[in-house]
DNA sequence: CGGCTGATCGTG
DNA sequence: ACGATCAGCCGA
């Protein structure tokens, strides 16, 4: 079952919390079929998180996809080379998002095994700049819904909440006493979660 | 219009 | 520890 638009359009840390373990699909116009599961986020909390795109309301081109209705794709460019997804929660003109920072490779595996000879699986999608060149996710998939035939979140079985880390989050040491804040969720026993 | 910067990653 | 690399943000 693909998830509904109610599911994001939420508390942002729920959603941040509810999304371990749910499956990431992405079919790619050759009919490949690339699928992950969900085992680490952020959640950047709107105009008055310092660590976040719209941080004082800041509206911009860029920042425009966050003001959006919870359930669709925010994509963005980050040091020039890798994109970043999010999935855009809160209703209709709250500017906040839930960063997808890693995922465990369930489908496709033939797919990245021949652009990673080197490299194990666990690795592959193990950081949100790697999981959006693995699952060829970029600009064009910003604003798009993550409902879309093609390009979808599934439900799937979460870990136990005995299992969930919640700590800081990375790279966010420029904003001060929010750099602090516990918005980072990964599960604890799974390999993919990325490095610190 | 131009200078600066970043929700990263791979290499060393 | 550091450099790659560039869209978009901000100040002028």
């Amino acid at each position: 079952m693909i998830l509904p638009a109610e599911f994001y359009r939420r508390d942002t840390l729920r959603v941040a919390r509810e999304l371990l373990g749910q499956r990431l699909i992405h079919v790619l116009p050759d009919g490949t079929r690339l699928a992950g599961r969900i085992v680490e986020t952020e959640a950047y909390l709107g105009i008055d998180d310092p660590a976040c795109h719209t941080f004082g309301n800041r509206r911009t081109s860029r920042t425009e996809t966050m003001y959006a209705s919870g359930g669709v794709a925010y994509v963005y460019l980050i040091y020039g080379m890798y994109w970043c997804l999010n999935a855009v929660s809160q209703a209709d003109g709250v500017p906040e998002a839930v960063l997808i920072r890693a995922l465990m490779p369930e489908e496709g595996l033939d797919y990245w095994a021949a652009q990673h000879p080197a490299h194990r699986p666990e690795h592959w999608m193990n950081g949100p700049g790697k999981l959006c060149r693995a699952m060829q996710i970029q600009k064009q998939h910003n604003g798009l819904s993550l409902q879309s035939a093609y390009f979808h979140i599934e439900a799937a079985d979460s870990p136990p909440r005995s299992r969930i880390v919640a700590t800081t989050r990375v790279g966010v040491d420029y904003a001060g006493e929010a750099a602090k804040w516990p918005l980072r969720f990964y599960d604890q026993d799974s390999p993919a979660v990325s490095r610190r």
